[in-house]
DNA sequence: GTCTATATAGAGATAGAC
DNA sequence: GTCTATCTCTATATAGAC
């Protein structure tokens, strides 16, 4: 694996679990086997390298969400398929890892102006996603909800994002399950 | 307003906005007026001004959490009025400010054994007023929903939390009003 | 592409005068 | 209780050899 692919890796990672701030050209160093200074090779600057992590992040979870939604299953089950990406990436490895997206959305303040775009639009295109399964749901006979399917997409994305925060500080990644079982609950029909 | 305060007073803001990781003794000292040695003489670490952060944060927050509880509203005011309490934080000041307890949750990892502790109970400890609105609720005949009341407790403490969050990060304080709207015609006889 | 060496800035923290 | 002065450590970043 060539280096760069292998420092995104690891910051990622840290992002995920420590949060940018708390993420350094030291820990990355060690993790990956070369010195501070080669890592700037790759990337010029931490933010560039945080930048990088973002694209990389988008790109391979819509992927994966765009494969979701154009499946043939039901909308309940492509929704299950969904949620199934959160639960997967708490319970990745051996530190229980959050959505990076959400670790870097509570550092949003501290991000520079690319990075804060890019995770104001991570947002809102999940929303999108999730609203087009929500009204495949609706057709299709699998869902059931009161209101606009947009506004049950903004809140079954910040559910999932909460969800995640609040298992990790929890320490009891169990909890998300509970969540989110207890989401199709209230809408499954 | 004595120092010791008024170094609260800034240092929540702070990790209200930016982060616990963030902030420093840097910026503490220019809001204030100190300098960064006289800060601490009122709290010798950074730990241990977070703990003293938590711990006030924590007592007021239930204060006005168990008023709500314990007061003669329907569930559904009450929970209408528990749910004000996160967007007022939101729209708290200039800056869009986050709950204290969301932002030190997503930096749970760098926290001292003693934040995290709290951090924890603050989370199980919102849950379990949630549950006693919601089972108040199901009594008086304002809320109606499937499954258990600790579960559904879960999952609307972790859609605040979430939804705090994600409204910072698309920089619109209105959706999270959009998103609260939606889980009350979720559950709303 | 990676290294050593170094620059520069900022962090949290301490000692001791006032 | 606040100050000046200083310490130590770590952060991001750069220069230039190999």
């Amino acid at each position: 694996m060539d280096t760069r692919t292998q420092i995104l890796d690891v910051a990622q990672a840290l992002v995920q679990t420590i949060g940018a701030n708390a993420m350094s050209y030291q820990h990355i160093s060690e993790a990956v086997g070369i010195r501070k200074a080669s890592i700037h090779h790759h990337f010029p600057t931490k933010e560039a390298l945080i930048d990088a992590l973002i694209e990389r992040y988008s790109e391979r979870f819509f992927g994966v969400v765009d494969q979701i939604v154009a499946g043939r299953k039901t909308a309940v089950h492509k929704l299950r398929d969904y949620i199934g990406l959160f639960e997967g990436t708490l319970r990745d490895g051996a530190q229980d890892k959050a959505c990076a997206m959400g670790m870097l959305g509570a550092e949003v303040r501290t991000l520079g102006e690319a990075a804060a775009d890019r995770v104001s639009q991570f947002y809102a295109q999940n929303e999108r996603r999730l609203s087009t399964i929500l009204d495949e749901g609706r057709r299709d006979g699998t869902l059931r909800f009161e209101g606009a399917s947009p506004a049950m997409a903004g809140l079954i994305f910040s559910l999932l994002e909460g969800a995640m925060l609040v298992s990790r500080g929890r320490n009891d990644v169990e909890h998300f399950r509970v969540v989110s079982d207890q989401l199709l609950k209230l809408i499954r029909s």
